[in-house]
DNA sequence: ATAGGGTTAG
């Protein structure tokens, strides 16, 4: 019996060297498409193909190489694939980013009567997670259930992943309230859902709740807070995060870093942003991006361009992003040299394709500065497929700004013909024939835009006082002083008046009547804000808004008069960027 | 002999 036994192990061992030899030279070869195919040859002469383990090995780094197509060819040949196979498979393809695959092989694992386990569920939720398949995932969450899955902590916050991800937050937080073990990952998975869908109010609520419960917050918690932060604008908590993770000795890991950097220049302290940045130990390009566009989200474009140049010194290379953070940076300071430049320099220097991004912010470049017939021209020498309609709205921007009556209006008509579901074209048609005097095409917008049913967007401001905010929008009445706040403003208006300030009627919306158009101006939500915020605050406090729309001309210009006559500093994050008041000039420079 | 997780960024 000794004997025999002894006999087989050496002929297992003698066996397993020669294959030993050709899993080694997969090892080798790694997630590298070329090499992998040479191996692969030496297994199909060497007749070792048939063997699950080198296969499951081979696909996996095929799949890893990003090489899917030839994946799936290896994956059809293999005869009976085993339970190991297909999980390595499913693993792999949601890993590396084929989500449609991972359903794919989770359904040919299923028709070969293998039984999915947690480990094949977490990975295949995450799939239908990026593809935002809500029938597919439910479909799946069912499967979960049978197999006796349900209350896997792993599979669970998948699943709350996936609901949030499909925009079904209300199932995603019935499944968080239901599980009895929540992890920091499930409570990440929540607040992150939250914010995802613009709900960063209950993505901090959540948090809080998790403090209370004495969860331990961890890194990836951080990030998802601060970019709710970032959404609100909320200076104070975003703070607080920082000062939790300084004084917690928690390293600052490049995300981490860029959550940092994209809270403080959201929330107004791009100082304070590019102080994290010079902290950190270790960056990479989109760390530099998230600090590039803070930079020019303030109008800082000469700093935005230093550090872009930077960026090239120390080897690394720009991306699509960077650059779209660049050309934005150079369009909202005026400059516009630099801006070809760099667009120049995309194709030559890196061999990137400029995509419709970049299109607009070149169109917002040359438009913003003036250069109307460049921009026209720019969009003129564009490809047929790349003429869409957002380069056309920044042709409108510019027409717009620059009151090119007979092209603005020829862009807006052409835009409401191919968008005529998009209430933005309509109020900028309406403002050009408004500025143009043209009270009768105003009109007519307005009858076609109440005709299709459609609105516009309504604008509000929020300020913070004393801790607590305070939601304006235009004409509002609901605030307890109103009436305080309404006369206020009036007396503001009448002192910048005497200053110089003179109301521009053109940037009321067009669908008041005549009468009301001065009073609509007046009481726009930033100007409520402000009035509010110079009540309630210190001579000499900075005053802090923020707003979901743009600002129109009036206000930005009543808003440089009201620096002037309070002697106050006023900061305003619009829809697009920040504008610094102080002694009567904006930080825009009128680049907005 | 093979695989082993869910959450996070510009």
């Amino acid at each position: 019996m000794e004997a025999e036994e002894f006999k087989d192990q050496q002929l297992q061992l003698s066996e397993a060297s020669p294959k030993s030899a050709e899993y080694q030279a997969l090892l080798r070869a790694g997630p590298r498409l070329r090499l992998l195919q040479q191996v692969h040859a030496h297994l199909v002469v060497s007749g070792s193909h048939r063997s699950k383990a080198l296969l499951t090995k081979l696909l996996t780094f095929a799949c890893a190489a990003g090489a899917i197509s030839y994946t799936r060819r290896i994956f059809s040949c293999v005869f009976n694939p085993d339970s190991f196979l297909f999980n390595s498979l499913i693993k792999a393809s949601s890993k590396f980013g084929f989500p449609l695959d991972t359903v794919f092989f989770y359904r040919r694992m299923l028709l070969s009567g293998i039984s999915p386990s947690s480990y094949t569920f977490t990975s295949v939720i995450k799939a239908c997670a990026e593809l935002s398949v809500l029938r597919v995932g439910r479909g799946i969450h069912s499967h979960v259930l049978v197999s006796g899955y349900g209350s896997n902590a792993f599979v669970q916050s998948a699943l709350v992943t996936f609901y949030s991800k499909s925009s079904d937050l209300g199932v995603a937080r019935k499944l968080f309230d239901k599980m009895q073990d929540r992890t920091v990952v499930a409570w990440n998975s929540m607040i992150s859902g939250y914010e995802q869908n613009g709900h960063a109010k209950e993505a901090i609520v959540l948090f809080n709740r998790m403090l209370e419960l004495y969860v331990n917050p961890d890194s990836t918690t951080f990030v998802c807070v601060l970019a709710a932060c970032s959404q609100l604008g909320e200076v104070r908590l975003g703070c607080w995060v920082h000062d939790c993770i300084v004084s917690n000795g928690i390293h600052v890991n490049v995300i981490l870093g860029t959550s940092l950097i994209n809270m403080f220049s959201r929330c107004g302290n791009v100082s304070k942003a590019r102080e994290v940045f010079d902290s950190m130990n270790e960056r990479n390009v989109i760390v530099w991006t998230a600090m590039i566009s803070g930079y020019g989200m303030h109008g800082h474009g000469s700093q935005a361009m230093e550090l872009f140049h930077q960026l090239k010194a120390c080897g690394s290379c720009p991306n699509n992003v960077t650059f779209v953070a660049v050309l934005s940076a150079c369009a909202h300071a005026g400059l516009v040299h630099e801006g070809r430049q760099a667009f120049a320099s995309m194709r030559q220097e890196y061999g990137l394709l400029p995509g419709v991004e970049h299109h607009v912010a070149m169109v917002d470049l040359l438009g913003r500065a003036g250069f109307l017939n460049e921009a026209y021209q720019f969009i003129k020498g564009l490809k047929h497929g790349e003429l869409v309609p957002p380069v056309w709205t920044a042709m409108l921007g510019a027409c717009k700004m620059h009151k090119n009556f007979d092209l603005g209006v020829e862009v807006a008509e052409h835009l409401l013909s191919v968008e005529p579901e998009n209430p933005g074209h309509y109020v900028m048609l309406s403002n050009i024939y408004a500025s143009a005097g043209r009270m009768d095409r105003v009109e007519l917008v307005r009858n076609m835009m109440i005709q299709r049913g459609i609105r516009k967007q309504v604008g509000y401001s929020t300020i913070d006082v004393k801790n607590k905010t305070y939601l304006f929008s235009m004409g509002d009445k609901t605030h307890p002083e109103t009436n305080e706040i309404y006369e206020y403003l009036d007396e503001l208006i009448s002192r910048c008046k005497e200053a110089g300030y003179a109301p521009e009627s053109e940037s009321v919306m067009h669908e008041l009547e005549e009468e009301e158009r001065e009073y609509a101006l007046r009481y726009h939500s930033e100007k409520l804000a402000i009035a509010f915020g110079l009540m309630k605050t210190n001579h000499g406090m900075t005053i802090r808004i923020i707003k979901n729309l743009r600002m129109c001309e009036d206000c930005h210009s009543a808003i440089k008069f009201i620096s002037v006559v309070t002697s106050r500093e006023i900061i305003i994050r619009d829809k697009l960027r920040f504008h610094h008041f102080k002694n009567g000039s904006c930080s825009c420079m009128d680049f907005w």
